[in-house]
DNA sequence: CAGTGAATTCTCCGGATGTAGAATTCCTTG
DNA sequence: CAAGGAATTCTACATCCGGAGAATTCACTG
């Protein structure tokens, strides 16, 4: 005789459910996170959490939000020309990373280290809707891998800061991060590449 | 009644357990390793890993090797001085991932992901092995920082290109990438730091 | 040739995991 | 107030995992 059945009053079960879920992947990365951890930190039975959203694959997939659009800030950033582009894109890729209710891109770096599936999906987002849009702005000889390298570093400033924890980039200000990388990712925009 | 006993001849198992262990780790990470797996690649029974190295953990620090010490490498990179040092860095760091016998640090880097032990081990050893050894060596302000940035461009290009596999950074060869970045990192070293 | 120790495998256990089905209770619509 | 659907939980299953002990067979030492 289960104590189960529907209880009274809006329980905002499926938002706790997400909630938990992004907190979790992004602490444990997809293969370590399970079902069960997230439906005990969102105070619900594990079969909710299949109730909604069937499948663990198909939660990861509905928990990761991407709270920008590279279609919208590309333009935006290469908008006042290529001059300072590289401190412009890095300290919107560290407010991108930094948002108060969460690390929208945390789940996904960690999940894509030891799964494929998420390895193709941040290879998909990152080459074609970013590194493309950037590098169709480049004047220069190999935009394509021009713009994968000033991404490179990006990531490894994720990976130092929010996984790593590399002392003292984990807790420098992004302000001074920006400042300081801003102008070591800039000659891959507007100088040439070493022979 | 198993079919158990020692086998003839020099059966080299231990070998192979660790080289297959290399490989499932570099593949999948510590946690979605698994020692089954290991053994079933190294045609053995699972119970003899457990013979020869006791835990899961413990082969795992077994079968890291580290082609590379910092105590070493650190003077001779440093040693012709600061000019150059970027490109000569980034030659030896992709030399290093690039061995024939494997990936030795591709374990390493897909653990920490999800391991915090692993970033625990990696974080030490950067930091106290390699960055402090290098910010010793740097006459300018903010050495620590320096080293740091630098090394966060190097975790990235090892992660766009044997991780996450972004194009053309996968396929390009080593020259052309230490051409590339030997020289965007060159002013963390030498180069004033942008106010 | 006897005996000891190492190598190898079998079997088992407790626990965790993703998923599935069924049962129960409440809300809402008519 | 009746009925249907949604929310919630319980229980269960098949699988996999790391680890442990016992049994068996071989190689080596004397």
């Amino acid at each position: 005789m289960p104590r189960s059945g529907r209880r009274p009053g809006n329980s905002g079960s499926r938002e706790r459910i997400l909630a938990a879920a992004r907190a979790e992947f992004a602490a444990r990365g997809y293969d370590s996170a399970t079902i069960r951890g997230i439906a005990a930190a969102a105070g619900v039975d594990p079969a909710l959490v299949r109730h909604y959203f069937g499948s663990k694959e198909h939660l990861f997939v509905v928990a990761q939000e991407f709270p920008v659009d590279p279609s919208e800030f590309v333009p935006r950033l290469l908008e006042p020309g290529i001059d300072g582009l590289g401190e412009r894109l890095t300290t919107f890729f560290l407010d991108a990373w930094d948002t108060p209710g969460g690390r929208p891109f945390l789940g996904l770096l960690r999940s894509v280290a030891s799964n494929e599936q998420a390895a193709e999906a941040l290879r998909q987002f990152v080459t074609h809707e970013v590194l493309e849009r950037l590098a169709a702005a480049l004047v220069l000889d190999r935009p394509q891998l021009r713009a994968a390298l000033a991404g490179s570093h990006l990531i490894g400033l994720a990976m130092a800061r929010y996984v790593v924890r590399i002392e003292p980039i984990a807790s420098a200000s992004r302000a001074e991060l920006a400042r300081a990388v801003g102008p070591a990712i800039q000659p891959y925009f507007d100088r040439p590449l070493p022979t």
